[in-house]
RNA sequence: GGCCCCAUCGUCUAGUGGCUUAGGACGCCGGGUUCUCAGUCCGGUAACACGGGUUCAAAUCCCGUUGGGGUCACCA
């Protein structure tokens, strides 16, 4: 066979749980590494585990790598529908492991196991408590053709182990970390490879697998160093080439423990629902524990690619920390244009019921991340339309100050309703008297009333006017502010009376004169 | 506990023996802008874990200590 010199690299994620965050940085690492090589990325499902193995958490791992961009070459298609077959999936491929588990056996370099289950979780228990390393003894390694058929018969119970064949030293390159040494007795004993049906177990199906699709490269997180050794073992009885490794530093929670569900939101779908940009989440990411050697922050996923070289990933753990995370979306978000904006504050307006949105026949509700313009939508409060171009009008108000999309609903909500609830305190500017606020309202609501063209440069300058007047600008601006929004925070008075229209903004300002009375 | 990995501001990091009184970013603090919050601009706070070597010279190389993490399944 000719010999492939292709980079050829793999993300194998197990659809046990949903597509977490140190599964989309493993994800990213591989992605970028083959598109900078020019090779290829493979998609593989490694569901050898048919208990824990579920199919809704395949499409959620496939459904996330598309979310995010992160486009494979080769591997799963089909976002995980049951039955339909694809060689890409371990638990697809029973066939293929059960000719190596077969050639090992035949060779003597793996053998049957009968030891009981029991008893083998017993002594480990009973090694540990002592302070020793937990350590298969074995029993079954020398038992003669005759012993194995017998108790083949007897037993029901068994399962086929990698025979570790002599003490050696066992040392491979790893390219963030250099060379890296384990002793094979310090490895655990002969380990198991395969159950009674032979249905391989993980070292075994990763490194057939890895042969099988000319993985070349493995780039994976730490937590998988100590299986290296275990693999390169197998490599080494199976006659097969040993791939390059490189072990990422893993993704920590604030108590600097490996990042799990304990530690906030971990699934990327999650992060999707919360309103972080794929683009942005990416960049955050690849940022822990990666990084070009200048002072450059943002990137998207083509100058990653560009920049990116494995030998200048961290060789420690980082924290998770989402305040840079939302200071980097905040500046992926102020970058989109107004209509880009609006577009993806849609789904959010939606989702926290302030529109509905009015689907022609043939269209589909889209999922966060996009929605056409053309789509029309409905207030249900106010029981009326709104056009996609007053949405972009009132989003874009708050375009700059939002860090993460699912904000802007809280921010805007003002606009969508019919009544605003707020207590009639809000309506106070300093130490004004309930007097002195009515008649700043008066005023506003007389400027409001008389203005003859509804735009900004006339509404500022009329309200200027006035707030200068009165020495302390915020005597006119903040009972103004108040009365249209409702809220102590706010984008400002002028701009969102201008969205708001002057009809809504009279009525808003009469009513807080109203609750003054 | 054994083995393996790691160690620069609170966090992400630059730094590959002299360019370093250790640079950037997030956060935090102060100030300008501003009716508010946010944003933005300006400024500030803050780190080479420790101890030995090697060297004319060490955050950078070596050793040890300490600390942290990972891993020790018929899970992956």
């Amino acid at each position: 066979m000719k010999k492939n010199n292709k980079v050829r690299v793999r993300f194998a994620p197990s659809p046990t749980g949903y597509f977490h965050i140190g599964s989309v940085r493993t994800a990213l690492f591989n992605y970028l590494y083959a598109r900078k090589e020019k090779g290829i990325f493979v998609l593989r499902i490694e569901d050898t585990d048919t208990e824990r193995s579920r199919s809704e958490y395949e499409s959620d791992i496939i459904r996330s790598l598309k979310w995010l961009g992160l486009h494979w070459d080769e591997g799963v298609t089909e976002e995980g529908e049951e039955g339909d077959f694809s060689p890409y999936r371990q638990s697809e491929r029973a066939d293929i492991y059960k000719r190596y588990v077969h050639k090992l056996l035949e060779e003597g370099k793996a053998y049957y196991c009968f030891c009981d289950k029991e008893k083998l979780e017993e002594s480990r228990t009973r090694q540990k408590e002592k302070g020793l390393p937990p350590r298969y003894n074995g029993d079954c390694s020398a038992l003669s053709k005759e012993e194995r058929e017998k108790l083949l018969k007897k037993k029901d119970d068994y399962v086929i182990r990698m025979r570790i064949p002599k003490e050696e030293e066992i040392e491979f390159e790893d390219m963030i970390r250099g060379k890296i040494k384990f002793e094979t007795k310090e490895i655990g004993g002969d380990f198991v490879i395969a159950r009674k049906d032979f249905s391989p177990l993980y070292n075994l199906a990763c490194v057939v697998d890895d042969h099988e699709m000319q993985i070349s490269h493995i780039i994976r997180g730490e937590d998988h160093l100590s299986n290296t050794p275990k693999q390169i073992l197998i490599q080494e009885a199976l006659g097969i080439e040993v791939p390059r490794y490189a072990h990422l530093p893993l993704i920590l929670g604030p108590d600097k423990s490996k990042l799990s569900k304990r530690h906030a939101a971990v699934s990327a779908y999650e992060y999707r629902e919360m309103g972080y940009l794929p683009e942005a989440l990416l960049n955050f990411i690849v940022l822990l524990g990666w990084n070009p050697g200048d002072d450059r922050e943002i990137y998207s996923l083509r100058e990653m690619i560009e920049a990116f070289k494995l030998e200048r990933c961290q060789k420690s753990g980082a924290i998770f920390n989402i305040d840079k995370l939302n200071f980097i979306n905040g500046q992926y978000l102020k970058n989109k244009t107004d209509e880009e904006f609006a577009d993806l504050c849609i789904p959010y307006l939606i989702n926290s019921g302030l529109i509905e949105a009015r689907f022609k026949e043939d269209q589909y509700p889209p999922a966060y991340g996009g929605m056409q313009a053309k789509t029309t939508y409905f207030i249900p409060e106010r029981k009326e339309d709104i056009s996609s171009q007053r949405i972009k009008e009132i989003v874009a108000l708050y375009k700059e100050k939002v860090k993460i999309l699912s904000e802007v609903s809280k921010e805007v909500d003002f606009f969508f309703k019919k009544e605003l609830n707020y207590d009639k305190d809000l309506l106070f500017w300093k130490k004004m008297t309930t007097e002195e606020v009515i008649g700043s309202l008066d005023r506003s609501i007389e400027i409001i009333s008389n203005l003859k063209k509804w735009e900004k440069p006339n509404i500022e300058k009329g309200l200027m006017k006035e707030a200068e007047k009165e020495g302390d600008r915020g005597r006119v601006l903040w009972p103004f502010r108040a009365a249209i929004t409702g809220k102590k925070a706010s984008a400002g008075p002028i701009d969102v009376a201008v969205v708001l229209g002057s009809k809504e903004t009279l009525k808003r300002l009469k009513m807080a004169k109203n609750k003054l009375l």
